[in-house]
DNA sequence: AGCACGCCGACT
DNA sequence: GTCGGCGTGCTC
């Protein structure tokens, strides 16, 4: 009686004699589903049933060309569920691409997984010839070493791969996972990164060094197909090397050697829809489970990261320079206070852009603000563009291309106040106000609404006005833009990207998008429009993602070789633009000590008692009234206290010491801290009010064993309140 | 996918 | 009071 899996928990199905010896854990098979049929998996075969026997209906059939699944990957998905609370299947379907989940028949004659196969690899070229190999550049002395100790590496073990920007970490995972594929034919290697944009220069560099090997590609921008034909390749096999985003690592790969997660500190591997998993930490337990190496490489790495290899628990590889002579950036911090702006900019940056544009060297601005201006508001009677369904503003963006700036003729969009003028002439239509939460989007009105005021303003600056503004203050100069509503259009990153390596683009404006990952060879200044982003934000991570984010940036000025003066001279600048310029935060990013910073964070985390010192879950209830979610959660903090109360007076539990050493506890509950239910920092999303209950421990076990006895007295709480469990939060 | 159930607003 | 729309949960 094998037990398949297909929505969130587990069915049970009977075997017929018929069946019987072409099933096992791991075969795909057509069960009934309701009225209609679906296809599952089965996780196990059984001898009995918890069902009454009358409710359980037979399997239907085998899908026999569909791959069997492997066992290590049952483990991971069973790791998974357990670690995060949720059902197998709610972890095991969203792995499997939705065309091959689909019926026989149901959309097109054929098997879905012969086409799948037929489509891998796209040009069937590559199957047998080989390709142009690249040659494998030398390597420095401390790549050399880190690399020689990855070499040494036999069975788990995790590297921690620190590396600064530029320190030529790619080059340690390309020779590492080369070795590796050399010596043994039939194994695979997963190398994950964090965004999707990350992925083609990855994949191009890959299929460039291993041009005997396919690579699979798996990301959720894939067409269906294509996506299918991808996993079924890395499923099979056929493909030696995946490359991914979070999603990769939850395929089943059969033959699994090695790991490398790329840019380990990035929030992007954390799942923020669903079943909650951290790709990273997933990648570590998928390795440890088969017994073999992951790497985790950062400029800045997490720092869970980083206390696990202070420890000595994750070995650290440094790579404290950069390749060739390149040398970091000179940051320097420009005091805001009492200064005159000019479009956000002081003057030391007007100037330091115009100087570097002078030598025919880029400059990257960078600006973590989308849109045209954070908010509209009328100064009249103090109206702001509030989202109907959030507790945000709605950003003003301006659809279409940037004006042509109208140099010295006066009237240009560019200045304070413009955007009166931009209305007055595109006509409404031209700019939209967005909810950068909820997505709701009107067009911006003619008046404002509460007073009938026409002259709206625009307040503040995203990276849409800032390329006007850039455009106004240098003209002639070419500037190109790069957010996520550029990147929206396929193609269009890359586009930007490919112009800005052309020395096609003076000025590159733009994002986080621009900070990772690439490498402009004539990139001489950065400049950060808003350095003090977070800097006292109620998110304790606020610090740690700030520093991250400069260093990234930081890191893409100066990389080329011939940039670097050898008079001494800094050849590269940052300028942080700050009203704290005295804050240690910049102290660290002047001196690109990211241990001091790092190390500096630990001590205040250990301090107040907070990750990685601590370990979290959060309880999150949304309803359409605050009170309701509210009152969820007070019923669940009942429901918390209660289950204490009763581990400890259980006597088949008696009390024993808990390893935090702070109070005795019952095994069941051990030192488990339940918060007060409280609002969430934004707290009305999309029309929804939504709150929190927050639950931590000094120890992973006992969280986890109260997680598990709590999650069944949840469920009875009746109401209309969603809620959902998040097991090491990473936004609180 | 298709159906039952329950909650809320509109109406005889 | 009842009817019915719709959002939510369930399918071994």
């Amino acid at each position: 009686m094998p037990a398949a899996q297909l929505g969130a928990s587990l069915f049970d199905y009977a075997l017929t004699p018929e069946l019987a010896g072409t099933v096992q854990a791991g075969t795909w098979v057509i069960v009934p589903w309701g009225r209609a049929r679906r296809v599952g998996l089965v996780i196990e075969l059984a001898d009995r049933s918890e069902i009454e026997a009358s409710r359980v209906k037979p399997l239907l059939d085998v899908l026999r060309d569909a791959p069997l699944l492997p066992p290590q990957w049952f483990a991971l998905l069973r790791f998974t569920a357990g670690y995060y609370h949720r059902g197998l299947g709610e972890v095991a379907l969203p792995a499997v691409p939705k065309l091959l989940r689909a019926l026989p028949g149901a959309r097109a004659r054929g098997s879905v997984f012969v086409r799948a196969r037929e489509r891998f690899p796209a040009d069937p070229r590559d199957a047998g010839a080989p390709r142009p190999r690249s040659a494998a550049p030398a390597l420095n002395a401390a790549q050399r070493a880190a690399l020689d100790a990855l070499l040494a590496a036999a069975g788990f073990a995790v590297h921690l791969l620190h590396g600064i920007t530029g320190s030529g970490k790619t080059e340690v995972y390309l020779h590492w996972l080369a070795a590796v594929l050399a010596r043994d034919a039939t194994r695979q290697v997963l190398l994950m990164v964090p965004e999707i944009a990350l992925t083609p220069q990855l994949a191009a560099q890959v299929a460039a060094r291993f041009p005997a090997e396919q690579l699979a590609v798996l990301h959720s921008d894939l067409a269906d197909g294509e996506r299918a034909a991808h996993w079924l390749a890395a499923v099979e096999g056929r493909a030696r090397v995946v490359i991914g985003t979070r999603l990769a690592v939850l395929a089943p790969l059969p033959a699994l050697a090695a790991i490398v997660v790329d840019e380990e500190h990035d929030a992007s591997y954390k799942q923020q829809e669903g079943v909650r998993y951290s790709a990273r930490d997933l990648a570590i337990v998928a390795a440890s489970q088969r017994g073999v190496p992951v790497v985790l490489g950062s400029a800045t790495p997490s720092l869970e990261s980083w206390l696990a290899a202070r420890r000595g628990r994750y070995r650290l590889l440094a790579l404290p320079d950069r390749v060739g002579e390149a040398r970091l950036p000179r940051v320097d911090r420009v005091d805001l206070r009492g200064k005159k702006l000019r479009c956000d900019l002081a003057p030391e940056s007007i100037e330091a852009i115009g100087e570097t544009l002078a030598r025919g060297e880029q400059v990257l601005v960078f600006i973590n603000r989308r849109g045209y201006a954070p908010v509209l508001t009328c100064e009249v009677c103090g109206w702001l563009s509030r989202c109907a369904n959030c507790s945000a503003y709605r950003v003003m963006h301006r659809i279409g291309r940037a004006p042509r700036p109208a140099g010295s003729a006066g009237g240009s969009l560019a200045h304070d106040g413009a955007a009166r003028d931009g209305l007055a002439r595109g006509g409404p239509s031209r700019y939209r106000l967005v909810c950068h939460h909820c997505g709701a989007e009107q067009a911006v009105p003619h008046a404002c609404p509460d007073c009938g005021n026409v002259d709206l303003k625009a307040l503040g600056r995203g990276t849409q006005r800032l390329e006007e503004s850039l455009a106004e203050l240098f003209p002639g100069r070419r500037i190109a833009r790069l957010d996520r509503d550029v990147a929206r259009t396929r193609g269009a990153a890359q586009k930007v990207i490919a112009a800005a390596h052309a020395g096609d683009v003076d000025i590159l404006v733009g994002t986080q998008m621009l900070a990772k990952g690439h490498d402009f060879r004539s990139l001489t200044l950065v400049v950060a429009i808003d350095g003090d982003a977070g800097l006292f934000s109620s998110d304790f991570r606020a610090p740690e993602r700030l520093f991250a984010i400069l260093m990234q940036v930081a890191g893409r000025a100066g990389r080329a070789e011939r940039g670097s003066a050898s008079d001494g001279a800094d050849a590269s600048r940052m300028i942080v633009q700050t009203r704290f310029p005295d804050h240690p935060l910049f102290e660290y990013l002047s001196r690109h000590d990211y241990a001091g910073f790092a190390d500096a964070q630990l001590a205040e985390r250990r301090e107040v008692g907070l990750p990685p010192y601590r370990f979290q879950a959060l309880l999150r209830a949304d309803a359409p009234a605050l009170a309701d979610a509210l009152g969820f959660l007070a019923r669940a903090k009942e429901a918390g206290c209660l289950l204490q109360a009763s581990a400890l007076a259980s006597p088949a539990a008696p009390p024993t010491t808990g390893a935090a050493g702070a109070h005795d506890d019952g095994p069941g509950t051990a030192a488990v801290a339940l918060l007060d239910p409280v609002p969430m920092a934004m707290s009305r999303l999309a029309g929804r009010e939504r709150a929190q209950l927050l639950v931590e421990s000094a120890a992973r076990r006992p969280l986890h064993r109260f997680l598990e006895a709590w999650l069944p007295a949840l469920r009875e709480i009746p109401g209309a309140v969603r809620w959902q469990l998040d097991v090491d939060p990473l936004e609180i």
